[in-house]
DNA sequence: CGGAACCTACCGATCGGTCGGTAAACGAGG
DNA sequence: CCTCGTTTACCGACCGATCGGTAGGTTCCG
């Protein structure tokens, strides 16, 4: 078991999981080569392969990884207790494309048949639809102003981010995603300044 | 130039090309090999290869065959001329799963670099924004019941029927994507029956 | 000494694509 | 009707590249 102890090999591993974490948002899953992770932090394939023993076993270490400290990733929606939350997590994606952009790349190829983040995707929803509902509740009780109950809206919230990033990836330039989901939120909520 | 004339070439193109979408939403773009989908028509590679000379040719007949014949496809939205029909284009897609997750697959792929379908899916991205936006317009006015704008509201239209598909193809059986796509139309317009 | 941190040398599989053929269908001319 | 050249519809053999992964080291640090 490589990497146990040593804080010399998790920074390493951590290293390694950054490197694949572009090389996902550049070629996705599928096309991303252990090899030209490997270079990226100037190993070899097979140096790469003592830290994780498969490819399988990165894509895992990158879904950690992003649970752990990505305090900014796209659904750190997991965690914010307002609204207000939500939308701040928005504006910090519209300064992450790569990280938006690996992720956006992995869960469309989890649709695809023995996918391995597919089971990491359906959990991932079921909770943060979970969450979010009780954020909802919290803020508004059982009826938001626009009489969807939390539980209703909380998967457009999720919906709206996930399209508007595809939407935003293929214009980035163009496309406010920002402003896109603050209409939303408009539509959540009438009355809201924002 | 193969399949020039010839009913009969028409007619085996289609036939491939009905394959490749299977095989997509099995592996992906980049996951599906030639010799998969000419299997299921029972070709070699080289017979498939008559037809469709390259790879990417492959997926521009894929591309096109939806902007066709695909009347029922997730992003017919370029067609329809009521709200009305954006919620039956969802009820149909509920029916096609293999098609959406095709189209799916494809999205997230296209944000990856170089890939043959970005180009494709900015410009449909495009279009469909446009003419939601009329048809919004034609519906409401200027002005939508929530306040929103027509060319506010059309790019959250598409995030909510790309965003719910993603979620529905992580658990089909349980997750209701008409039921949550008309929970979104009516925060778009509360005193719709529906 | 023992384990962590690598690397060289391979391997079998698969991939998209080329080359060069063959066989049947087809249209035109006699 | 029958030839005959052309096009269409394939297939077998092959290729170079790349892929993830294994086996078996060596180096170096604690």
């Amino acid at each position: 078991m490589p990497t146990q102890h040593g804080a010399r090999g998790r920074a390493r591993r951590e290293e390694i999981v950054r490197a694949a974490i572009e090389v996902i948002a550049e070629r996705g899953y599928r096309g991303a080569s252990l090899a030209a992770v490997a270079e990226k932090v100037g190993l070899t394939q097979q140096g790469l392969l003592h830290y994780f023993p498969s490819k399988e076993d990165l894509l895992i270490g990158v879904l950690r990884f992003r649970e752990q400290t990505d305090s900014g990733g796209r659904d750190t929606v997991a965690e914010p207790m307002t609204m207000a939350d939500t939308e701040a997590v928005v504006e910090a994606n519209a300064n992450r494309i790569a990280i938006v952009r690996t992720f956006s790349a992995l869960l469309g190829e989890s649709v695809t048949e023995d996918h391995p983040a597919a089971e990491y995707f359906r959990d991932r929803y079921r909770l943060v639809r979970e969450r979010l509902a009780a954020t909802l509740r919290l803020e508004w009780g059982d009826r938001l102003p626009s009489g969807l109950t939390p539980e209703e809206a909380a998967p457009l919230v999720i919906a709206i981010m996930d399209g508007l990033q595809y939407q935003w990836l293929h214009e980035p330039e163009t496309f406010d995603m920002p402003a896109a989901f603050r209409s939303f939120l408009r539509l959540l909520d009438p009355k809201a300044a924002s």
